[in-house]
DNA sequence: TCCTTTAGGTGTACGGCATACGCCTACGAT
DNA sequence: ATCGTAGGCGTATGCCGTACACCTAAAGGA
């Protein structure tokens, strides 16, 4: 009988997403969103009761593009690195909506299927019971802070560098630890980190 | 020659950090932190550039806190798992200005002291050269990770209970793990998973 | 065909935010 | 006693989220 609506979840969602690309998160704004829609910015709480749940969608939208299908084949490893490189990936190419995400965790479908994927190759790897719970959550713990740290803080960044150069004799072994750091690559770095969290999940008496 | 000043750094961030323990992270403003010590909000000026500058000081207040002193004994597991706790003890007991902790994490003194401490373990560990860079990532990235989880989201939370009441047939792994999970202390967790981290760490093959 | 109903869309306004700017003033050195 | 300096403050500007009242487009029934 009324009007029909003129936006759909998906434009509304990526328009704020575009938003933060181009601005990062500290220009994401009801009135940015808007202009952007060519809309006014009242028009918004047509379909989203506040600034939270707009941000909410943006998560989701962001998990869309994370494949949670499991991976066919391959060690039970490989399979967890792929389910991790797939959020990397997604999260990775919108990296200021980090901070967005640990708020809006729960309530994501796509966050749900992705732990679901995890959950069963661990259970396929014959880790289950509380091993399991403690598993799941040291693989997302590992993820997001690596996820964050890398792009608020990459090894080839200025942090490194400034950190390579602090007085030795004071910080012998962390300036020693970034001079290497600076030579790695933040792919090199997220696997090596995740291939150790994985080896020691599967190791005996975990 | 000119007037004393009348606040000190620590007064500063103290109010700054009460206001965030009382009132949250959103309830950080200006203002509030100036009425917390009875000035105007323009007088805090004369201490900081601006806002980012006194979230700074507040994540120097709490850093602070921790004892960056490496712990004597032990194996090298046990003595960085002592120095994940500490970090942890620190920041869980403000646990809203986690968010705070990664933009300014470069700039605090006691947080370069804190990776000094566990580089030299990793280094005494025999781990060196680029694994030691990707052991110390690793590291932070769990534990910030880790923590990041267990305020926003803790395992007997709310978060946990509503996986497990996801419907079973969808989410058959899921729901299983968070059963397990909500029967886990925030403790067991951290430690379990903290442990993993370093067993892969020291494992062969690293 | 026209009217009613209902939701979409808008403009205005309010309170709160960070902060630039200019003023007054307390104080220590002279 | 006085003078320069820096501490402290009030005001103003331009953002922000969003409550509210209003207009209007359009679909269903007459």
């Amino acid at each position: 009988m009324p009007r029909p609506r003129s936006l759909s979840t998906e434009r509304l969602a990526g328009a704020a997403l575009a938003v933060i690309d181009r601005d990062g998160l500290a220009g994401l704004s009801m009135r940015a969103v808007a202009k952007e829609l060519g809309m006014s910015t009242m028009a918004l709480y047509r379909y989203v009761r506040d600034r939270e749940e707009l941000e909410g969608l943006v998560v989701d939208l962001v998990y869309a593009e994370v494949d949670p299908a499991p991976p066919g084949e391959g060690p039970w490893e490989a399979r967890i690195e792929t389910m991790a490189l797939r959020l990397r990936d997604a999260f990775g190419a919108h990296a200021a909506i980090m901070p967005l995400t640990l708020a809006h965790r729960h309530a994501s479908a796509g966050s749900l299927c992705w732990g679901e994927t995890v959950a069963r190759i661990l259970a396929e790897a014959g880790i289950d019971g509380p091993r399991a719970a403690i598993a799941l959550r040291a693989v997302i713990a590992y993820v997001i802070g690596a996820i964050q740290l890398e792009h608020l803080g990459p090894l080839e960044g200025e942090g490194t560098a400034a950190i390579a150069a602090l007085p030795a004799d004071e910080f012998p072994h962390l300036t020693e630890t970034a001079r290497h750091a600076r030579r790695l690559g933040p792919d090199e770095e997220f696997r090596g980190g995740l291939a150790a969290v994985l080896r020691g999940l599967g190791a005996q008496g975990a």
